[in-house]
DNA sequence: TGGTATCTCATGGGATGGCATGGGAGTCAA
DNA sequence: TTGACTCCCATGCCATCCCATGAGATACCA
């Protein structure tokens, strides 16, 4: 299975572009519909990026919960809303939504965080922030790295 | 089953390239997907290195519990974003990323050291200290190994 | 048993191509 | 005409490929 893997910062010109990482764009290409989807994070000011595999089972997800929960309903309606599928061009660059951007914060500097199916497009320097306050919090609460027949974490 | 064993001390040349332990590479070449997969530890100053196969399990772990806990979320977003996937040259070489090469203070020298299921990549110096104090715990607290089905150990 | 051939690995360095980045020109709509 | 967006071309750096060397281990043979 291929997994969106590792942080890379890219650089967003005065137009706007940025380069998607080659190594995403790989894992992108590999979906049935080529491109990327991207909308807002719920949690934090970032941009969540998956590839068509992945949004059409977000969109399974949800509409399974949408029968019993108004909740799911709004998140659903959230999501693909504000939901954008770029195509990026012969140089892998993509122009990303003032929108998002703004969402996000990101000006001139563009951090592609992997995490596994999805990834994340962060202001670098927020990004920082969130991830050292992250692992704050995995070593107060003695979070170990759930290894199978370790009996998990906590 | 196949097992990183014993500990190997290799040179990084000038261009921050590595020579895999020739054993290490057969264990690694026997998963799903060729190559190697290495992210920083968490607890101490080194590498943690494996193979497609125990990434797959890694990444299945934190999956199921996302779902869930935030914790886990963190987690995820902690280990996958620092996760590089690595494939070695035609000598079986890779190139450390410099982020993973300051994080285990690795300049001209890289230990690499079995684990069983996975690998460390130490400083060499680090490694002898660590290695030292480990075994020093290990006498003051009487450990034994934990084997599955005997009760156990503490 | 001494010596030689061969193979595997680790290591060095030059060359090449991929990838990120910058900018110009063309197109379309407001 | 201006602004937003899309192609297309140019550039520089760095990761990777390729070739060469040397050390150590093992096999082979006289």
């Amino acid at each position: 299975m291929k997994l969106f893997l590792s942080t890379t910062v890219n650089k967003v010109d005065r137009k706007g572009r940025v380069s998607v990482p080659a190594g995403f764009r790989t894992v992108l290409a590999a979906n049935t519909t080529p491109g990327v989807f991207v909308f807002p994070s719920f949690h934090g000011a970032c941009i969540m990026g998956v590839g068509s595999d992945e949004m059409e089972r977000l969109a399974d997800g949800t509409e399974s919960f949408a029968a019993f929960s108004p909740e799911h309903e709004d998140a659903a309606r959230l999501i693909f809303g504000a939901t954008h599928h770029l195509n990026w061009d012969e140089t892998g660059r993509i122009l990303l939504p003032a929108e998002l951007r703004e969402h996000a914060g990101i000006d001139d500097q563009a951090a592609f965080v992997g995490v596994g199916k999805r990834f994340e497009i962060w202001h670098p320097e927020r990004h920082r922030e969130a991830r050292d306050t992250a692992r704050q919090r995995a070593v107060e609460t003695k979070l170990s790295i759930p290894m199978p027949g370790s009996g998990g974490a906590k």
